[in-house]
DNA sequence: ACAATGACATAAG
DNA sequence: GCTTATGCCATTG
């Protein structure tokens, strides 16, 4: 367990119910715009017993994209879908109208 | 400390 | 808009 791990740990545990993130914002939001791919390794080396909302982090362009060695990319659908989140026929999700901003969350949600 | 790896992002074709 | 090529970062051997 790395100190960069509970940063990305820790903000991706504040995503609310229906609402994503993009990698490359939640390496951002921890001050490092550029390590948007660090986020991903981090998340793939999440431990099992930690409750971690993993499925609202996609990709910047609203894509999903996982490994499938842990979990497939249906799975991770099916749980934002469960949650609100609208797929657009091509996959995809409005990042306009579904990504999570910190600084107008009041906390009411999810 | 160096090289390789991967749940990314962006620029080109 | 989709596919391919490069760059970036943190972790690991």
């Amino acid at each position: 367990m790395t100190p960069f791990q509970r940063q990305v740990y820790a903000l991706v545990a504040e995503i609310p119910r229906g609402r994503v993130l993009s990698y490359g914002a939640v390496a951002a939001l921890l001050g490092r715009p550029r390590s948007a791919r660090a986020v991903g390794g981090a998340l793939s080396l999440t431990p099992d017993d930690l409750e971690l909302p993993w499925w609202r982090v996609i990709s910047g362009s609203g894509r999903i994209s996982t490994s499938p060695i842990h979990h497939t990319a249906q799975i991770q659908r099916a749980l934002l879908e469960d949650e609100g989140v609208e797929f657009t026929e091509s996959g995809r999700i409005d990042r306009e109208r579904f990504e999570w901003d910190p600084e107008e969350t009041d906390g009411r949600d999810d």
